[in-house]
RNA sequence: GCGAUAGUAGCUCAGUUGGUUAGAGCACUGGUUUGUGGUACCAGGGGUCGCGGGUUCGAAUCCCGUCUUUCGCCCCA
């Protein structure tokens, strides 16, 4: 017997409705919000992620070399795909950009609770506009897919932080801009990780003032109010002005997008890449339990990193479809989908091929439709019919296909109805429309 | 890559100090039923007990290895 390979997943039927229901929720939510869908290949060569990430990433990557000896891997995401594309198309693209992507990525990880090795995400960003009214958008578009998928402020929040504001801090604190990324790097860990491991990163970022700084960081990461971040700003001049009034641009937005009550401002949040300019969140049950939701934040710099010529601003955010599945499911919000037919065809021996006929013609009316394939009776024949899940069985026996009539009998009240079977198609949608037949 | 946990039918699980031909429920297929359905009753199919080796007269059971699952570490784009 063979099996998925460790971390990938097989959907039969019922998974893969459930999985399409938030595909569905996905696309047309961000149709709402005026964003295109876009595609990218899923082999890319390896370069592009090294480009990105480093030669470090090589490790997590499904990756090898194809019949040309061409190194290639199995993306790992796709920000890298899309600076591409954006620039490639320069500045021809209208702006803003506004482009999601609904698709399959892989990671040669360790299989664990929320993340595999093959799994699919959303991805949404918005390019070109340097406002933070765009990344207050994109908030604006994850809080509408969760409320569309059930979810209330009792389920989920999104802590927000903004990475110009720590720079500006740790700038405060004798920072060097040398070594910012090592310091914002220990950040991040250092809600996973023990103290002593923190401080020794900061350490080796920062000579001899770790301990020190490790204590400024933790005041920081305790900041949870804009009064409280203006408090702490406040010795930095205008410079802190500005960041202010960022915040509070950001925040009015977010109101006026419904958004509000799900933001909670977490300065701990820093996320692990060094692209990030901005502001950066990340969405996590509202228990804090488990791994993030989805994640995000502005990159205004990286397109051109990537591309060498192209600059263009940029913030973005994915959800993953395995953390938001097991949240989902938790809370009841994932329903069992019944993957049933409309119709039934119930009939006898001799019907069997004008029943066919009858069933293409509800086919080609929107009905979906089944039968069955062998010649057995009519009390089987709705026992098949009921098990399938059909709102109405079509009988057609001698007695109808005689004088070229059918009866419909609806499954869930028992009643009947024969009508003509010219006239199936609208009997059924007048049906449909008034509830079903009764007696 | 490291540590822990588990693996018996499609699913959930029994299986005695090692002892005859490995079981149950659900699911599936067929029948009771050749014009009225999901119930009921009856029957059936389906297992190299994860895989490989070892101990033993004899292994689902004990030992070793290996693969896979789940959880944690590392990492988390």
């Amino acid at each position: 017997m063979f099996e998925t390979l460790p971390g990938f997943r097989d959907f039969p039927p019922e998974a893969c409705s459930r999985r399409n229901h938030l595909f569905r929720v996905f696309r047309t939510v961000a149709r709402a919000f005026d964003f295109k869908e876009y595609d990218a290949p899923i082999l890319e060569p390896l370069d592009l992620y090294v480009e990105k990430s480093g030669a470090e990433i090589v490790g997590q990557l499904f990756h090898f070399m194809d019949k040309g000896d061409r190194p290639v891997a199995l993306r790992p995401e796709l920000t890298p795909s899309l600076a591409r594309m954006v620039a490639a198309q320069g500045n021809s693209l209208p702006k803003p950009i506004k482009w999601f992507n609904l698709g399959e990525h892989f990671r040669y990880e360790r299989p664990q609770k929320g993340r595999g090795r093959s799994f699919y995400q959303f991805n949404a960003d918005l390019l070109g506009e340097i406002n933070v009214s765009a990344d207050a958008e994109l908030i604006g578009l994850l809080v509408a897919i969760f409320e569309t998928l059930g979810m209330s402020s009792n389920d989920f929040r999104i802590r927000l932080s903004d990475r110009a504001t720590w720079v500006s801090l740790l700038n405060g604190l004798g920072v060097s801009e040398q070594a910012l990324p090592a310091v914002l790097n220990a950040i991040d860990k250092s809600g996973r990780r023990k103290p002593e491991q923190t401080m020794e990163s900061l350490n080796e970022a920062i000579p001899d003032q770790g301990e020190s700084l490790w204590q400024e960081i933790q005041n920081i990461k305790k900041i949870d109010s804009l009064d409280a971040l203006a408090k702490r700003l406040g010795t930095l001049g205008s410079e802190a002005d500005a960041l202010i009034h960022q915040w509070e641009e950001m925040l009015s937005f977010l109101s006026a997008h419904g958004a509000k009550e799900y933001i909670s401002i977490d300065l701990s949040i820093v996320r692990g890449l060094a692209y990030y300019t901005g502001f950066v969140y990340e969405a996590f049950e509202a228990s804090g339990e488990g791994r993030a939701l989805a994640g995000g934040g502005r990159y205004d710099h990286l397109v051109q990193k990537l591309s060498g010529n192209v600059d263009i601003p940029a913030c973005g955010f994915a959800i993953g479809d395995m953390t938001l599945s097991d949240c989902l499911e938790s809370k009841g919000l994932l329903p069992n989908y019944v993957l049933a037919p409309d119709l039934y065809l119930v009939c006898g021996e001799e019907q069997k091929k004008s029943g066919i006929s009858l069933v293409s013609v509800a086919r080609k009316g929107g009905f979906s439709t089944s039968y069955s394939f062998k010649m057995v009776g009519f009390g089987k024949q709705f026992k098949e019919a009921g098990k399938s899940g059909a709102r109405y069985a079509l009988i057609l026996g001698t007695e109808e296909a005689d004088s070229k009539r059918v009866k419909v009998k609806d499954l869930r009240t028992g009643a009947e109805e024969v009508i003509s079977q010219n006239s199936l198609v609208e009997k059924l949608e007048e049906f449909d429309a008034t509830g079903g037949i009764t007696t």
